[in-house]
RNA sequence: GGAGAGAUACCCAAGUGGCCAAAGGGAACGGGCUGUAAACCCGCUGGCUCUGCCUUCGGAGGUUCGAAUCCUCCUCUCUCCA
């Protein structure tokens, strides 16, 4: 095992904050002593079992604790996911039922061993222990705190003083979750940065149980490709971990210099050291931003889908974009030429390079659609029967044939 | 339980009888510049058998030559009072 110091060193890169580090100094300490690993507990909702890069995050930090030697729970809200939405923000998150709980894990599971070790990772269910909960339990729970208590979260507050509602229920989640650490006797949780009041929760109610509170480790929220917002699917910023290898290539080359720094902390396995001296080779314009981003984009592409697809993809890439070659793989399609000659938007229609033919007229006028290698501007042109390679915008390809 | 406000395209939002396929902004998309970076500039954003036709302004009816705009009912959201 390495020494407390450079334990905490690997942990404390690109956190937020750790609440408190000299405490999880002691249990680093503590655990080298005794040689025995560290309990570390994160959670996660049931219901979206698409992740993203945002995701991972999150599980890179496990990762990390991996391997350091301590030992990982990868807790599955799942209790909380079969009631409903705790938050209010989301209208539309509906119960799920127990067999959608248990699909969305084994989805969940695939997933997230391209980053954990499988060996090493506990998976657990919270309703294992919440659903035989009795009512004079979850009382005793809730007598623990108190409503000013509760009104201390940001959101809460925010939301009381607005007028706008807030569910009894909604109070409970919190305190649910803290009882997770409680019964799982958690060392550590990690989580991200809007987690943190229900983190802190974990800590109150194990003091309150007489355990040694853990420790709170705070992970920034990825933000997404625009370099804005946060990460997620429903604003289509995200890059998900199960894209293809050219996707994820050429959408993490997109994102800002600024980010992909942020990007590097947070998902790159390079060490603290290479992260120094890549900060400084930026700051010093002896690395070329350009340089750095394609070699972030390889090593996420590996992360995903091994070395030799990364290579793959930055190859492809530099074909398309740099030398405006045509991709390895273009979509076929044969279509049926109803007379001698058809109509160009309606081709792109159906070929998917235009999700309607206006669209695709649109495109034609702004100049964006080549046939073979003659650039077309004319929205009314027509092609007769033959075989065509057609382009639109930079990434779009199709490879028509009459039939 | 009572009183009021609102629902417009992907989102915010203007429009309150014809000039409205619907201002403006954001986002997306395309072009330019580049490193498919950012910033910036330009274009563009209902559908179709495209100088025309069809469908759209919460839903269903109605008035009118003509409705996103007026009337009736319904659904949902919010605010205030209790």
């Amino acid at each position: 095992m390495l020494s407390p110091d450079k334990q905490l060193e690997t942990i404390k890169r690109g956190t937020v904050e750790i609440i408190q580090e000299k405490e999880l100094l002691l249990k680093l300490e503590k655990s080298v002593k005794e040689n025995r690993p560290l309990k570390i507990k994160a959670g996660f909702d049931p219901t979206a079992p698409d992740i993203h890069i945002g995701h991972t995050v999150l599980l890179e930090k496990m990762r990390q604790f991996q391997e350091l030697g301590h030992e990982v729970i990868f807790l599955i809200g799942d209790f909380t996911g079969m009631i409903g939405d705790p938050t209010g923000k989301s209208e539309t998150r509906k119960p799920l039922t127990k067999e959608e709980v248990l699909i969305n894990a084994e989805t969940y599971k695939e997933q997230v061993f391209k980053i954990l070790d499988r060996e090493k990772t506990k998976i657990v269910f919270n309703s294992v222990w919440l659903e035989s909960m009795s009512a004079v339990e979850l009382i005793k729970l809730q007598a623990k705190l108190t409503v000013a208590r509760m009104l201390e979260r940001e959101d809460f507050k925010l939301r009381f003083h607005s007028q706008t509602p807030i569910g009894i229920h909604e109070f409970i989640y919190p305190l649910l979750q803290g009882y997770d650490s409680v019964v799982l006797k958690a060392d550590v949780e990690l989580g991200g940065s809007d987690q943190r009041f229900n983190l802190l929760m974990g800590r109150e109610l194990q003091k309150e149980y007489g355990q040694s509170p853990q420790c709170v480790v705070i992970m920034p929220l990825l933000e997404g490709l625009d370099g804005v917002k946060k990460m997620s699917k429903s604003l289509g910023n995200y890059i998900g971990i199960s894209e293809s290898p050219r996707d994820i290539y050429g959408k993490t080359l997109s994102i800002t210099d600024e980010l992909m720094i942020k990007y590097y902390e947070l998902l790159s396995h390079i060490s603290n050291d290479e992260l120094d001296a890549l900060k400084e080779g930026l700051k010093a314009g002896t690395v070329h931003p350009k340089k750095a981003k394609e070699d972030l984009a390889m090593e996420l592409v590996a992360h995903f889908w091994g070395k030799d697809a990364a290579i793959h993809a930055k190859e492809e890439f530099d074909n398309i974009f740099r030398d405006k070659g045509l991709p390895d793989e273009i979509p076929e399609f044969g279509i049926v030429w109803e007379e001698d000659e058809m109509w160009l938007p309606k081709i792109m229609k159906i070929a998917g390079l235009a999700a309607s033919t206006g669209e695709a007229m649109r495109l034609i006028k702004q100049g964006a659609v080549a046939v073979g290698d003659r650039k077309i501007d004319n929205p009314d042109a027509k092609l007769s029967r033959g075989e065509y390679i057609i382009r639109a915008g930079k990434r779009k390809f199709a490879n028509v044939k009459s039939l």
